[in-house]
RNA sequence: GGAAAGCUGGCAGAGUGGUCGAAUGCGGCAGUCUUGAAAACUGUUGACUGUAAUAGGUCCGGGGGUUCGAAUCCCUCGCUUUCCGCCA
């Protein structure tokens, strides 16, 4: 969520900057400042009757007590339209708020300055590149078929006991997910994340503070009779540990890291493209959240991408890193990288992780501060990346290490299987 | 699921209608003392909003009500803890 001090300050830079994600209503922009106008004016007029109830309050108070009855009750005669007007201010105020509060809650974050214009992925803009295509046998198949050639994932059984996008693994399947998840956070740990277990629901407050809610409620799973949801990534408990939180300046950067399953409703995307494991209502992943000084955010951001890089470059993946467009990003987003694997079977690249810099977008809905020795709480920055999602790394650790004997294991994750091949 | 108690500043905790944004302790910050530190002592220390700066306003779990005036009384919702029940 977007300050409003800062949209009534800076309102050309803003919808200059809404532009680079081509928004389409930047007439919200004008509207909410003219809302804000009303508003701090209804806010003066209701501030000063409250000084006058207040003080009125006082003397018959005074009055009172030095037994001046008399007096008392004539002041409170005078009290009566102070309470009148004040209600009815209040309640214009209140429905003033809100009014900006719904329209402020629809302006995505703004892009940082590196961020190119642009609508579509195809706008996105490559900025590294490593690694080869693996050289794959004649006949590769893709992973939803080598999953069940060796009967290490079943989505049919999936299925069966809950719906299409929830597999089964099974075996050294089984075997290789949680390799993959302890080698993630083993490797986070050493770089200095914190590893957290964290509840896999939330409260309508956390999903609100990390910005599912309300605008991507149809997106979570909803426990509807205890009202509480599901969490889609780890970003969500993890970040929303800071919730209501003023840090001390020396605490940051904050490095957590946290395993959990994920949980989409996908609503609405079918087809080719969520073939086998390459969309899943159900996945693993492994999530790093950093919050920062605001000085630092944009240096975090560029370590983080590293480090997930690392953790591809380790795993021998023909990878590329792209910094998305301003419409390609998402909506809290103010710039995002996403690092993409080739799957030679599939000739396409998959996205396996999305780091991104919210800088004090979160922050403002979580109250999310630091502050120093001296001067005011500021919001913090807050930043999290995929690090890493588990169903495109096998996928594209099946496709990519296949070969006619059965399924290699990259050689950093042997003492996590205890397998070097699946056949 | 049943019953009871509770929710106050970073934390603990007092406060049952007016002088309460709120005692006290801890913690934090500054200082005195010290070669330095600790201890002790002194001072200081909530957030938001608002102003050029003052002032003013709001906040004692959320919402509503009573009253000239509410942390305090009433209603309602939420949450927490404890006991009982069930149970990994």
């Amino acid at each position: 969520m977007l300050q409003v001090n800062y949209i009534r300050e800076n309102r050309e830079k803003v919808l200059e900057r809404l532009s680079v994600r081509n928004f389409k209503q930047p007439e919200l922009v004008d509207e909410i400042i003219k809302i804000d106008e009303e508003r701090r004016s209804t806010q003066t007029s209701l501030d000063n009757i409250s000084a006058e109830a207040n003080a009125a309050a006082k003397q018959i108070g005074d009055l009172m007590r030095t037994g001046k009855k008399y007096e008392a009750e004539a002041i409170k005669a005078k009290t009566a339209s102070h309470k009148e007007n004040i209600k009815a201010l209040t309640e214009k105020l209140t429905e003033l708020e809100a009014a900006q509060f719904n329209a402020i809650v629809q302006l995505p974050n703004l892009p940082y300055d590196l961020v190119p214009k642009g609508s579509t992925a195809e706008e996105n803009e490559v900025v590294y590149l490593h690694g080869a295509p693996a050289a794959l046998p004649t006949k590769a198949l893709p992973h939803w078929e080598l999953a069940a050639k060796y009967d290490i994932i079943d989505f049919e059984l999936g299925v069966k006991i809950t719906g299409a996008g929830f597999p089964v693994y099974k075996g050294k399947g089984a075997r290789l997910q949680r390799a993959l998840i302890n080698f993630f956070l083993d490797h986070a740990t050493a770089a200095g994340y914190k590893e957290m277990q964290v509840p896999h629901l939330v409260n309508a407050a956390s999903g609100f503070g990390t910005g599912q809610l309300p605008d991507k409620e149809g997106q979570m799973y909803h426990s509807t009779i205890d009202d509480l949801y599901l969490i889609p990534t780890a970003e969500v408990p993890v970040t929303n540990l800071y919730r209501d939180v003023i840090v001390k300046e020396e605490d940051l950067p904050i490095k957590n890291t946290a395993y959990t399953p994920c949980f989409r409703r996908e609503a609405g995307s079918y087809g080719a493209h969520v073939r086998g494991l390459n969309r899943l209502h159900q996945f693993d992943k492994v999530e790093v959240v950093q919050i920062t000084h605001p000085d630092k955010s944009y240096e975090t951001l560029e370590e983080m991408s590293r480090y997930v890089q690392s953790l591809l470059h380790e795993l021998g993946l023909h990878y590329r890193v792209l910094r998305l467009c301003g419409g390609d990003m998402g909506f809290t987003s103010a710039m995002t990288y996403d690092m993409e694997v080739w799957s030679a079977a599939q000739e396409r690249w998959l996205e396996v992780s999305s780091v991104s810099n919210f800088e004090t977008y979160q922050a403002n809905r979580l109250k999310l501060r630091y502050k120093g020795k001296e001067g005011k709480a500021q919001l913090a920055h807050s930043l999290n990346g995929s690090a890493l999602a588990l169903p495109r790394i096998v996928a594209s650790i099946l496709e990519n290490y296949q070969t006619e004997n059965g399924i290699k294991i990259p050689e950093a994750l042997v003492k996590y299987t205890g397998f070097d091949i699946i056949d």
